[in-house]
DNA sequence: CCTTGCCTTGACGCTGACGACAAGGTTTAG
DNA sequence: CTAAACCTTGTCGTCAGCGTCAAGGCAAGG
């Protein structure tokens, strides 16, 4: 399989399975001409790592899961790396999630505030100020 | 007031400052010897900035609020756009705790799932794979 | 006069995951 | 012969909010 058909089949470009060639997470064979070459497990490998990042993994965090499958797990996330890395983004999600539900409410707060605020301050068009 | 004051009395850099000027958010007047000069004012709007970009508003989001405060109020949230901004930022945020709650889920489940099947896969330290 | 410490503009670096384009080789079909 | 449709490497651009020099002007103290 070449570069083009990988592409498609995974769903992404060409650019971005050269990408992550050069940042180490595939790397394929290389035919007479130069071509990469690709078998079909790469696929799944591609499938996994686009996976990760849609859930917001950086390249770093895939690779674990990424030797998981080519150690001939059929799952990429059953490898004591991976496991480690699903809970420390487990963990920065819940971080992430109380941050944000804090903000939440302070946007709420502010909210509220400004439209009372604003009855009180502007309740008809016309003002009487100097 | 210079700028390197405002700065420090801000809890900034003077880079931040002129990085905000450039986008138009400040505009301080200049001395003879061509010194930006700020007046007290200037100190609670760049608090108002620096507060929103905190909880995750970008430079354009901000704009309203400097307006607001600009246009005499005590406080940025006030007006109409801030409170235009306010909503559609809440929705914003919203949005993504769902997202990101969904994320959750699933990094919980997988991470379940991974250590239910690393029990099953390596009960003991020995293989009697093939 | 010299140093110190402010200030000025300008321009490049950074992070991440690519998109877009350039300039060219290869293979197949017509 | 040539066009089409693949492929190659290399380089620059993107988004945001600054950090970090670089090179120089201005003011005050010793």
């Amino acid at each position: 399989m070449l570069i083009g058909e990988l592409a498609e089949r995974a769903g992404t470009s060409t650019r971005t399975l050269r990408y992550y060639e050069a940042h180490g997470l595939v790397c394929p064979r290389r035919s007479a001409n130069g071509y990469r070459v690709y078998d079909e497990a790469e696929l799944r490998v591609v499938r996994e790592i686009r996976a990760l990042l849609d859930v917001g993994f950086g390249l770093d965090d895939v690779r674990p899961f990424v030797a998981c499958l080519r150690a001939g797990n059929t799952s990429g996330d059953v490898c004591p790396d991976s496991v480690q890395v699903l809970r420390r983004k487990l963990a920065e999600v819940d971080d992430y999630l109380d941050r944000l539900t804090a903000v939440r409410q302070r946007l709420h707060t502010q909210l509220s505030h400004a439209i009372a605020h604003r009855e009180e301050t502007c309740p008809r068009k016309r003002q009487s100020g100097p």
